[in-house]
DNA sequence: AGCTCTTCCTGAAAGC
DNA sequence: TGCTTTCAGGAAGAGC
């Protein structure tokens, strides 16, 4: 499921590829993925792609034509590349032609995955209730939005109002590798735990956008590659495995209706 | 404010 | 083996 190192590997790589092309036309192959501006109506045309941005798990894909496409891939969205005598591959819902020729497609299975077109008049902002982006908040953002909060831990890391682009894959691996349980009380948590905390999380997703994400169940990138990061999780989805700190049995328990896995040993709830 | 439950959806895995 | 049920979860919304 892509969280933040995911959508990242994917803007990188859409970036790279649609790099000054423009889109041609549109195909909409299941209606509800692909979502205009009631208001703005459909923009112009999809002229000289320019730059692909990354907001916690949004991806915003700019033209110079001042269009855009937001995407949010939620569970199982992806994008692929195909020529015209190329067969769909199933669940695709909409396509862009390049000016190459070649289309952009979009599929996903569980159609949980959203495009927004916007253009400048837009009223709709999909991003309007994100907090500040993991990877590019600051060390006192991070523990002034965490620390005076009541909430449990994991719940709270999971809000995207709170901090954008952590799910449930990292904000598990990022509790145990600051030995924090996920239900502990975010204001029971001394700041400097918290700023250790800050530097945790950086280091992880950024090792993890290195190892070109985790591929758990159908992550991959455009080019259908898998990411490497999943063979690096300390808990997650490891029930019955030894933590590699204590070598204590990794435990499932549920969080917030999230499955969550913890050492109960590193991580005690108090 | 913050918790829980429900809805959206399909495919994989578990259960029988 | 093959059918049926459960589970997975990001986000939004309801109800408390």
């Amino acid at each position: 499921m892509p969280e933040l190192p995911e959508v990242e590997i994917v803007t990188r790589a859409l970036s790279r590829k649609l790099k000054g092309r423009s889109i041609l036309e549109h195909r909409v192959h299941h209606p509800g993925v692909l979502l205009h501006d009631p208001h703005a109506g459909l923009g112009g045309p999809l002229r000289r792609f320019e730059r692909g941005e990354r907001h916690g798990k949004y991806m915003v894909l700019k033209f110079s034509s001042e269009q855009r496409l937001v995407v949010h891939l939620r569970m199982t969205g992806a994008f692929y590349f195909r020529d015209s005598d190329t067969p769909l591959q199933p669940h695709t819902h909409v396509e862009f032609q390049l000016d190459t020729g070649e289309w952009l497609a979009y599929r996903d299975p569980r159609r949980f995955g959203r495009i927004w077109w916007l253009s400048p008049n837009s009223s709709t902002n999909p991003l309007a209730d994100l907090g500040p982006d993991a990877l590019r908040l600051s060390q006192p953002e991070w523990v002034a939005r965490i620390s005076e909060r009541s909430r449990m831990m994991k719940p709270l890391l999971l809000d995207q109002a709170v901090i954008a682009g952590l799910g449930n894959i990292y904000v598990d691996e990022l509790l145990h590798r600051s030995r924090i349980h996920p239900q502990r009380a975010a204001d029971s948590i001394p700041a400097a735990r918290l700023g250790e905390m800050w530097s945790a999380c950086r280091e992880l997703l950024r090792l993890a956008i290195r190892n070109g994400g985790s591929s758990i169940r159908s992550f991959v990138d455009t080019d259908g590659i898998l990411g490497n990061y999943q063979n690096f999780h300390l808990v997650y989805a490891r029930e019955g495995e030894p933590c590699t700190t204590c070598g204590t049995l990794i435990k499932r328990i549920v969080v917030a209706q999230r499955g969550t896995w913890i050492c109960p040993r590193c991580q005690r709830r108090r």
